[in-house]
DNA sequence: CATAACTGGTTGCATAACGAAACCAGGGCC
DNA sequence: GGCCCTGGTTTCGTTATGCAACCAGTTATG
């Protein structure tokens, strides 16, 4: 059988998802972006088998979104830290989270927000926009394939 | 067993996830942003098995992301288009594009491009920005968790 | 109008991924 | 040294995935 694989495809969106498109992936990253960084703590804050995360933690430092390092308390045990290409999915978490605040709770449902930390505001809605800063709906682009490499 | 479900966690990403996080559906979704409708369509598109293909278009059907409407070429068969809810995954896919763009190809790597159907510009980065505007990293936002509801 | 071919699926089966719980090794603590 | 905690690995049963075969309704063809 084997699970698809999207490594020789030019889409990145699918680039992107045989990365971490899987199901647990995401949401370690979306904690280690708020700050956990130990084994037991992402086991705790996200109740998944032990042995499903250590293969995704595993999987993330092999892509080279976490990277492993000695402790910072001085014990011996070591620590999850996310390196550049990890910090940049924050887009993808907030274009995630806002995503689903909007159509996955029923109106007076608690949730959990994110602030802007300087005024405790939340965040503006992403947008995205072209080149010259117009606000882009997926009506006003196109997609531009590769020719075909003869 | 049961694949874990997120549907009473209060954070947003994992709500979302349990809507499109699986393998498929987001490149359906993507698929049919790009104008994409007929069932043969997404199934020659993206390769994937026609079982598989069914069941992830019930989803998103169930889910409110896609939604079934008579052929516009008069046939008698059917066609799946985007809802609102489902367009509004379009900064999602952006956000994955670009990511995947900057990290997971090589240097002249061909690509698959998103550009203004204006002017043919590639659109500009993503950026999460603070309700008066300026641009956030993950340092400079916090999460707010509601209340225990006891 | 009969029939061939296509579209849009469903069913069955083999295999890989997932999940829970048990198990285990090394570290830290007394 | 004995005991518990952290951070995993192993084992095993269940679920999901993928392929291929099959099938009904629709459209094209003669």
């Amino acid at each position: 059988m084997k699970r698809t694989s999207m490594e020789g495809v030019m889409c990145p969106v699918a680039r992107s998802l045989d990365v971490i498109g899987d199901w647990w992936s995401l949401l370690i990253v979306r904690d280690a972006q708020s700050g956990l960084r130990r084994f037991g703590e992402f086991q705790k804050s996200l109740g998944v088998a032990k042995n499903i995360l250590a293969q995704r933690l595993r999987h993330l430092v092999e892509h080279g979104i976490l990277e492993t390092q000695p402790a910072s308390d001085g014990s011996a045990w070591q620590e999850y830290v996310l390196t550049e290409k990890g910090r940049s999915l924050f887009p993808i978490l907030v274009a995630l989270g806002q995503w689903g605040q909007q159509h996955c709770f029923e109106a007076g449902e608690p949730r959990t927000r994110v602030l802007d930390k300087a005024h405790g505001q939340p965040v503006k809605p992403l947008e995205v926009r072209a080149a010259d800063g117009r606000v882009l709906t997926v009506q006003d682009v196109r997609l531009e394939r590769p020719p075909p490499q003869g």
